[in-house]
DNA sequence: AATGAATGAGACTTCATTCAT
DNA sequence: CATGAATGAAGTCTCATTCAT
């Protein structure tokens, strides 16, 4: 007897699921060109061909694991939208991507280093530059808000502060004082703090 | 009439020149497992096997174009150390990256790339960790100087401003306004401005 | 209710039959090597793992395809041996030929795509060879009954139109002037027309 | 020293040579997808990947394959426009594609064998549909020119006849009297034989 | 009897590297 | 010093076949 619909299905989500998170690993890790379907297939612990019934080649694959990232994307944004007061808007941004980077490191990697692959780069940005922009943008609203004087140049700032903070800690790892730049941050962006200078009186 | 020594030796660094130069371009355009020794070969007008009278490997190729970038980190260094007033240095600091981001895009774009792809990433950390280190110490010692209150926090902060615009610049390119940011980054660690807040008053 | 024996039976035929006509039409389509197991199955609507309920292989499936041909074959060797009269036989002939070519086109795309492929000539020739070899002694022993004088060379000649104009109807088909061509060998081999030469007088 | 360019040129062009005539051999045996490249390179004595270096494709190295054939028709075409009277055109025609297909039997082969592949079809087409066409319309000449009663069906007849010849002896060769079918057609499109029937008196 | 997930061999193709000249 | 033909390993992808359910 033939198994149900629907235990094909779960096999096949199970199976498809595997493929990715090894796929996302090996690609942050080693890159798209890096990265051989072998390589994945092994790590899957699964063979060769089986990596094809699920994907129609390695560019189809990576493309399913942009939209991964877009989807941590999303979750980022999400989160945000339930947020109102400006200031705890800025606030939960610092600590999730810095959460966020800390737990899902291999996401940002691998969005950093598919932002650097030609191969990848035209789908990298149609699927992500959005995200970008949604988020330089956001960023940009939230200082009008709390009435920051250049707030398009404050959020090119705030974002190149993150973006760069995760380039360095990806880099660096164990040697990057994650935890200490987090507080440091969330404090210069605290409300209270917004409005003294960096140096000292 | 037989060249003499010399001038053989010119011509060797001459074309040594030339394969370097074209494949840090076609590196930094299409990655390293991307780009073809015969790619180089070719962007460079020579023939495939005379790129393996010059470098034993593309690997060793890659060594070599790493330590172009060494050199350009140094000569930033060394336009530093020639000054000694903090508050120049800063501005100096500020203005020669973004100059050379500017210039040397593919320099930034091959760093980049380069410290993801983990054939790379040793020996690009190996070459390029120190002088990320060696900056973010003078960073340090700078704010040290002017009397800013969290000079670690800050130098971190300061680097990740530094490479975030970098890397928002290489992947918006034409669309980031990098001139304004320039500016507005001046204003923002000038000495006259380093002791006022963002926000309005 | 359980199902008979019988019908079970009925059922499997049915079956074979279906996965049959539809590698027929593939093969003939796509050739032996271009048609995949999953082709057949899909056209055929059912799962890849009946196809191999039914033939032990893709090769076994093909045998079992050449032997469809053989028995449009004997259906016309039958046909023709129910007509006594050898001028009526030479009408039939022709008739028969040209109408199975339009009718089962497919046939005779794959007898003749068969005949060219390596892995399937032995068998082919093995099951096919000797039906062409009754043709032509049953096209030579009209020739001697209707008294043409080289019955032998006249019988390779007559072979030899049939299977050209089937050669060229299948590669030209829709601008292939069949009808024409078969109205005028129908005269050329009436019994009224056999006497006369083709050139004006 | 590097070769001259004259060298490497001559170089190319014999392995070239090589890979053409191998392919030619091997498509025409055991059709197009049932021939690997790794076939072709063992038959003409390189690797696979020298293949490469002369056809950028399986696909396109077929291609080459079928100009091969195309030129072999063209030396046909040069041939019998040589000859200027019809009768001595028909006997040319007859005489020379017999000729050649026991010459170069496998150019025949390959050539009913693309014939029916479908992923060479088009190609085939494009590249032999004309000569076939321009065949015809050449037999239809000589035809109306001695004053055949029905140029265009007997035109279609001696085409079929000279193609259902070949594909005859393609397949029984060494069983097929090829020699006495060759005379018995001299004599039969012969000027003398023209006006007779083929029925004794 | 029936399904389609899974395997593995083998096909096409690329490319770093070697080498004869 | 210089060339590019040639190799062979490795990568992408396909598909006949098996098998658990």
């Amino acid at each position: 007897m033939p198994r149900t619909e629907e235990q094909f299905s779960e096999m096949r989500e199970k199976t498809k699921q595997k493929i990715l998170e090894n796929a996302l690993l090996l690609f942050a890790e080693k890159g798209f060109k890096g990265t051989s379907i072998n390589d994945i297939a092994k790590s899957a612990g699964i063979s060769k061909g089986l990596a094809y019934n699920y994907f129609k080649s390695k560019y189809d694959l990576m493309i399913s694991v942009l939209k991964l990232i877009e989807e941590e994307f999303s979750r980022l944004l999400i989160a945000l939208n339930n947020e109102n007061d400006p200031y705890k808007k800025l606030t939960l941004m610092i600590t999730l991507t810095i959460e966020m980077l800390q737990r899902d490191e291999k996401f940002w990697s691998l969005y950093m280093n598919f932002a650097f692959q030609s191969e990848v780069k035209e789908e990298a940005q149609n699927l992500m530059g959005d995200s970008l922009k949604i988020l330089f943008n956001l960023i940009e609203k939230i200082f009008v808000e709390v009435g920051v004087k250049n707030p398009v140049e404050e959020s090119k700032i705030l974002g190149a502060i993150l973006d760069g903070i995760s380039f360095h800690y990806i880099i660096e790892k164990e040697k990057y004082p994650i935890d200490k730049v987090k507080t440091y941050l969330l404090q210069k962006y605290s409300k209270s703090e917004l409005s003294k200078s960096i140096l000292q009186e």
